[in-house]
DNA sequence: TATCGTCGGAACGTTAGCGTTCCAACCATA
DNA sequence: TATGGTTGGAACGCTAACGTTCCGACGATA
């Protein structure tokens, strides 16, 4: 905004070249991702992202003032935009299709890397303990929508416990296929939901 | 073994200075959990890990031909030796005490930051795919036995499904405390362990 | 069409960790 | 008591990434 203070008459907007390119923007959002999942965040080379986006290291370094701005940013643009889960007209079913959404999620091979990373640098550091809350929060108010449906529908009490029923509905999936490592059939996760569910109505 | 061969008259068993120090052994374990904690095992120096155990590299390397050979010893030693649950006699108490015992082990703060960044490399690197798997096996016999005497009991049905159960436990709480970064009270620990309860009647 | 100012990319010196080699110190055994 | 052989620690040269600086190329605006 500086740029276009009233008393700095001489500048005017940039144009032409001189206006960051939004496709090598892209091009180093994703290369960031791929380094991020090959390397692990603490391990990740700014120099490699630059290479691998086929740029320069300055391109990297007018655009974020550091590798943490960066995160930020890529998880912005290109965070886990996550469909809200359909509604299917009763609790059960909702659950399924909120758990096939998240496997559909977890089973992005850059996904599954970078989320268990993203959390251990958040136990670590400060800066992206807010990022990871950030995308936290979003993730959040997917499952809120399902538990409102159900409550209002009479599946779930008004009393529902909703903070722990939050936790509960992903959590169970995120262990199996990020911590345990394995990916349970569409048949598992029919058990899983009915599960859930008798969990979900002692809240 | 190789020095006590037969053929080899001349060799005598190791003996004085020339036995290696346990204590630094020690030493060098824990700093080397202490150094995974704080920069992630990714970005680990062993350069590190020496100078905080007050030992010289030489020392690391005679000891462990890798990285991955030094965690995966490390994790062996001082690897989280949780203890087994307690029977309470009922379903919804043993379940309880297991989640009491599982929060007391995510309280530590390096078992907090390390976990998932164990986790993290598991999905990129096989060998630490196979410590990760050692290490989850250990941690499942525990509430195998949890499962077997609510079987016994007849608290839980025999169809069990024992696995899915063995997700279901530790899942919830670990994605509270590890994914969310919040511990939570003795209380809401009561709440998820009669949801827990709930859900495992349902499998 | 000339200009302006950022563009991308190459090169800089610095720092840090790698894996190895060498050596005096050490101490239970013989 | 002398010894054998590993000990811990310092120094080696090498590689990689850091964050910064410099420069010709570029293209919409005036």
């Amino acid at each position: 905004m500086e740029r276009n203070r009233l008393d700095e008459k001489k500048t005017r907007a940039p144009s032409g070249a001189a206006v960051p390119s939004a496709v090598l923007t892209e091009q180093l959002y994703r290369a960031f991702l791929e380094e991020w999942a090959e390397r692990g965040f603490a391990a990740l080379s700014l120099e490699r992202v630059a290479a691998r986006a086929g740029a320069g290291k300055a391109a990297i370094y007018r655009r974020f003032p550091s590798k943490l701005a960066f995160a930020d940013a890529v998880l912005d643009a290109l965070g886990p935009s996550v469909a809200l889960p359909e509604d299917t007209g009763a609790l059960e079913s909702d659950v399924l299709s909120f758990l096939l959404r998240l496997r559909a999620v977890l089973r992005h091979p850059l996904v599954r890397r970078i989320l268990p990373d993203l959390h251990a640098e958040a136990a670590r550091s400060k800066e992206m303990r807010a990022i990871n809350t950030r995308v936290a929060a979003a993730r959040r108010d997917l499952g809120r929508a399902l538990l409102d449906r159900a409550v209002a529908r009479g599946d779930l009490p008004h009393s529902l416990d909703r903070e722990h029923a939050l936790d509960l509905l992903p959590a169970t999936l995120y262990w199996r296929m990020v911590v345990i490592g394995r990916t349970p059939s569409t048949k598992e996760l029919r058990t899983i939901a009915s599960s859930l569910s008798a969990a979900l109505r002692r809240l």
